[in-house]
DNA sequence: TTTCTTAGTTAACACTGTTAACCAAAGGTT
DNA sequence: AACCTTTGGTTAACAGTGTTAACTAAGAAA
């Protein structure tokens, strides 16, 4: 019936695949069953989606501007660029502690064995960041941070905050870490990182 | 023919499935094609690995031991603590960049849609880790580094350059932002990040 | 010589993503 | 009203996947 809108289809059959996706895990995905938990046939999502990469691309979009969105919240709510910092940070792991499996398939997108993640979006994702470097670049201006390239060091930090959160998700980490603990210790460092660098060399033996 | 000493065959398969995932990568990586190239049938496979996975964590034992033995030479060849550090930061970027294929399938076992990473290889993974806590530990000993988790510590260490690494191999830099710039300013922040915190609070505005 | 084990085979199952061919309902045009 | 075209969906099929079951041939042991 061409009298459906068509969108409700669409967002039925994304919903339907955003469970399938977080339940089973990236391993366990498949369109047809997307299509049997939708109620309709296989080839039915191809009407909406190019193919299974697209259909997921659109899946991580929307995951990367819901963690956005959590972005931008922290940006509008602090002033002092340290603390906002932080705060980022804690937006951060918040998320993908709270929906791991959507984190995961964000930095899935880069696997390479995925098709290229499309520019257009790709864009999208950068606004997180925009907020980032702006905020260095509000530091640098105080005087806390001495950061000669503040694009570069925005990606720095969210390079090193995702290697973190790899490694938790992937509960790589020996069982006599604290994960909470270890979390708090890699933001301190991380932040550290970016402190005024006096006198760099240490004392040599 | 049983005449063949069997392992001759197991590594005959190892090293076309290596060939075939360095050059097609994860998703076009199958057991029919690897059998089709070692010229034998698909179901030999499953003489010499229990499935699949098995077969990647195989290959993946292999890529971690090699990175082990770069890290392994660093820790020989290098008495100051600091400097080690930052040895076992440019053995590991220089490993991923030169073998990005075999750096990814290392973390990919723990993309969680995969069988669980058996204990025992996982084992040995970590002699890599206490390396790096020993060189850590020394440091503390020196009064380089105040660190009071050092073994936590070392994964931080691991878990942000990783996040770097798969940042860089992802090729989800910039383009604006140069690659080997971006890696060593990565690399700076992450060892300053552990350098003596005196005086931790900035100067507040 | 007969039996047993080993290393390998082929055939088959139940899936997968994707395409081609088809169909029915709705809308617009004459 | 009658026709045509588009839209949103279907079923059937293709080529490929991981994996299992049943089988076979070669060599070792009895």
């Amino acid at each position: 019936m061409p009298g459906t809108k068509n969108q409700d289809l669409r967002k039925a059959l994304l919903q339907s695949a955003r469970e399938l996706l977080v339940s089973k895990g990236y391993r366990g995905f498949s369109l047809r069953q997307v299509a049997r938990k939708t109620g309709v046939s296989a080839t039915s999502i191809y009407i909406y989606f190019e193919n299974k990469d697209h259909l997921i691309h659109t899946l991580i979009e929307q995951s990367v501007s819901e963690l956005n969105k959590r972005l931008k919240i922290v940006y509008g709510s602090c002033a002092d660029p340290l603390k906002r910092l932080e705060g980022f940070a804690e937006a951060y792991v918040q998320y993908a502690l709270e929906h791991p499996r959507e984190y995961q398939i964000i930095y899935l997108a880069s696997s390479e064995d995925m098709s290229r993640y499309p520019k257009e979006k790709f864009r999208k994702a950068r606004t997180g960041y925009e907020l980032l470097t702006d905020t260095i670049k509000e530091a640098v201006a105080k005087n806390v941070f001495d950061e000669p390239r503040p694009r570069t060091a925005a990606y720095t930090f969210w390079a090193q905050l995702h290697g973190v959160m790899s490694v938790v998700l992937a509960k790589r980490l020996d069982t006599r870490i604290n994960q909470q603990e270890f979390i708090n210790q890699a933001i301190s460092h991380i932040l550290h990182g970016f402190r005024m660098r006096t006198a760099l060399q240490p004392q040599k033996s």
